[in-house]
DNA sequence: AACAACCTCAACCGCATCAGA
DNA sequence: GTCTGATGCGGTTGAGGTTGT
């Protein structure tokens, strides 16, 4: 259901939420058009940290962790919404096989695309295709709750990671840098991905070796 | 039309890590 | 070295929408 963000589906949401565990009492639920502006204008004059004093500042009776997840995944300037288009699903395919559920980073190759878009979209869409391609290859499944099955998959994946960094010494620097044939199947790649995929991997290891 | 099952995605939670005192 | 608050991340939840019966 990927669709352009929609004013009218934000105010639908607008439900306040009180949370009667929290010492604080902090307004939960989704965000008001009104508090989204409040927030923009505290970041745009004091920037995008300090999120307690940010929340104290703008007068909104949200935490500082609630204000920061709103900045990231839904005020910040250059977020892209809407269709995830083919060449950018491959490229999460293609990542998350390398990365496992590194969202953040996968996030990062992603100009625009947040984790939790990026984790959201793996979750309802490539979970579903990749259980697709089990049962092609044979294996066969009764039929159960999304929610279960959703959890399986992400189960069956951190298990495949944690084999493959065990498998490397538990080294998360050398997995990334295995030979890439490892991960990838390139061919059919045109050398324009394959130059990205090694200039992303160099970039990833020059990382590591700079901390 | 009415209901149930399923899907989507914004938001929350808990934990780990970092940075400064 | 240790304590504490801030930040970041991945997993999970639940409201609302959609689809199937």
């Amino acid at each position: 259901m990927a669709e352009e963000y929609s004013m009218e589906k934000e105010v639908k949401l607008m439900v306040p939420i009180t949370n009667k565990s929290s010492k604080k009492e902090f307004n939960r639920g989704a965000w008001t058009a009104e508090e989204d502006r409040k927030l923009a204008d505290v970041i745009q004059i004091h920037g995008a940290k300090r999120w307690k004093t940010i929340a104290a500042k703008a007068g909104l009776n949200r935490c500082g962790k609630s204000c920061r997840l709103r900045w990231m995944n839904y005020l910040r300037p250059n977020i892209k919404r809407g269709n995830i288009s083919d060449q950018e699903e491959d490229l999460i395919l293609r990542l998350h096989k390398l990365l496992g559920n590194r969202w953040s980073l996968i996030a990062g190759r992603l100009p625009g695309r947040t984790d939790n878009e990026i984790k959201n979209y793996w979750n309802s869409h490539l979970s579903k295709k990749i259980n697709q391609k089990e049962k092609q290859s044979g294996s066969s499944s009764t039929r159960e709750g999304s929610k279960s099955k959703k959890r399986r998959v992400t189960e069956k994946v951190n298990e495949e990671v944690k084999e493959e960094e065990t498998s490397n010494g538990g080294h998360e620097d050398s997995k990334i840098s295995t030979d890439l044939d490892d991960f990838f199947d390139f061919s059919n790649e045109s050398p324009l991905t394959l130059e990205w995929v090694r200039k992303f991997l160099e970039m990833d290891k020059s990382l590591c070796e700079f901390h």
